[in-house]
DNA sequence: AGGCTAACTGGCCGCTTGGCCAGTTAGCCT
DNA sequence: AGGCTAACTGGCCAAGCGGCCAGTTAGCCT
């Protein structure tokens, strides 16, 4: 027997105002109704996994009916399509407003605080790194518009500008050079918790993070310095089966 | 009501001969049997992951009965963390080894060639790389035995040793660097997909990998080279909110 | 040759899943 | 005030799932 829709909202949001409210549930409001589907499911589907997630526990975590998400979205696949499309948005904007002020760049600065800034936004938004993961694995390239390109191009510029100044040594090709830089960010926080169960070695502190980029920077900025004219090169590898 | 068991075998294979072998149907051979469970499951499991991959589509691609899988594992879980662990030894032991084999390393080529080692090795075991990503994604740490631990130990070991006789700058902490340039490698083919589709800038050619190995091997071993006494430190960051 | 074990099978079951559908109702527009 | 649309609901269903079980048979051991 169904009995009468279930009384209690669960969700907060008291009484609002005196027009003509649903007794005792929230008003209509599909906008944010819609939002709260979305933000469910990407809370499920970010932690689990697109298929270890039932429509039903999305329903149930937005505090909607199931049908409801239907209503909504075509299907399952469709509103994982929309979270992906939203949150990668966010992903890639502050890279590429990170890399977009050229402030005069006389030297290697901002490079190594656009760096510094997207290490930053991925430690404040780890769950995003998830999402890139789940997207990799699921060769989910051709739907979801990166803006991957845009990034290549600005850090190639902001590099080439460097290597014309002599702030960078000119036999680095540029393109693989960020794809490193980017690799060390990304893939540290991707495969952060292997490294902190590997053993005692790397332990779970705030200031662990920070000395990783911090090497990671230095490392880095070193290696794609010009050497000075007249020392070796280390580069010439050496020959072995 | 049962009924008799279908006559008919349905599968093909109607040849017999006078040996006492299975009429109509392979002999019997447990190890094989388990083994070809196995490689089916390692190949669907890594192409779809675990959740999308059901009982069924691994008897089918290994081409016995659905039970007889539940006869060798006691459940799908066991199956895949069968799965990992084989394959997960196999992907640490050739980085031990290359860090092992300690020969008279008077410069960084021993290290040099370990992380090349690495990266070949890598190259040509791609599905590995997705195994590692499926693990990431499900906090797969305490299940299986990562080598991790010593993986890191001899890596660190040959750091230090460098670091003494002079070969790497000190101020760099040796965990870090190689978490560095693992991260480096190992990412690159985790999203290796999403570098090929950003743009015609990285381009699906063999020499490509070569070229972005080239790249990190250099800006690696330049990075942790000491800089020549005298010459300013580029390493101190600017101060910037 | 008889018997035992384990390799191997088809069939079935309880449960969950994604999706649909008919029904209800809030909120706006005449 | 009456009507229309869409927001929202519970109930339902076929399909697919993991796992079990009873039954058959190959291969080995007495």
């Amino acid at each position: 027997m169904p009995g009468p829709v279930s009384p209690s909202p669960a969700r907060g949001e008291p009484a609002k105002s005196r027009t003509p409210r649903l007794a005792g549930r929230r008003r209509r409001n599909p906008e944010a109704t819609r939002k709260q589907i979305l933000e469910a499911a990407e809370k499920l589907f970010i932690e689990h996994g697109f298929s270890r997630v039932p429509v039903s526990g999305i329903a149930r975590e937005a505090g909607v009916a199931k049908s409801l998400i239907h209503h909504y979205f075509k299907n399952k696949e469709e509103l994982w399509r929309e979270v992906k499309k939203q949150r990668f948005e966010a992903y890639t904007r502050p890279l590429v407003t990170a890399l977009s002020q050229d402030r005069n760049p006389a030297d290697l600065q901002l490079l190594k605080n656009s760096m510094q800034d997207f290490f930053t936004f991925l430690d404040r938004n780890r769950d995003l790194v998830r999402l890139i993961s789940w997207m990799d694995l699921e060769y989910d390239d051709g739907d979801v518009i990166y803006n991957y390109n845009d990034i290549m191009n600005l850090g190639i510029a902001a590099f080439k500008k460097q290597q014309t100044s002599g702030n960078i040594r000119k036999d680095i090709d540029p393109k693989f050079a960020l794809a490193a830089i980017l690799n060390m960010i990304i893939h540290w926080f991707q495969a952060r918790s292997q490294w902190l169960n590997a053993g005692p070695l790397v332990e779970d502190r705030p200031e662990t993070d920070r000395e990783y980029l911090d090497t990671v920077l230095t490392i880095f900025f070193e290696g794609i310095r010009p050497r000075p004219t007249g020392e070796r090169d280390s580069r010439k590898r050496g020959e072995q089966g």
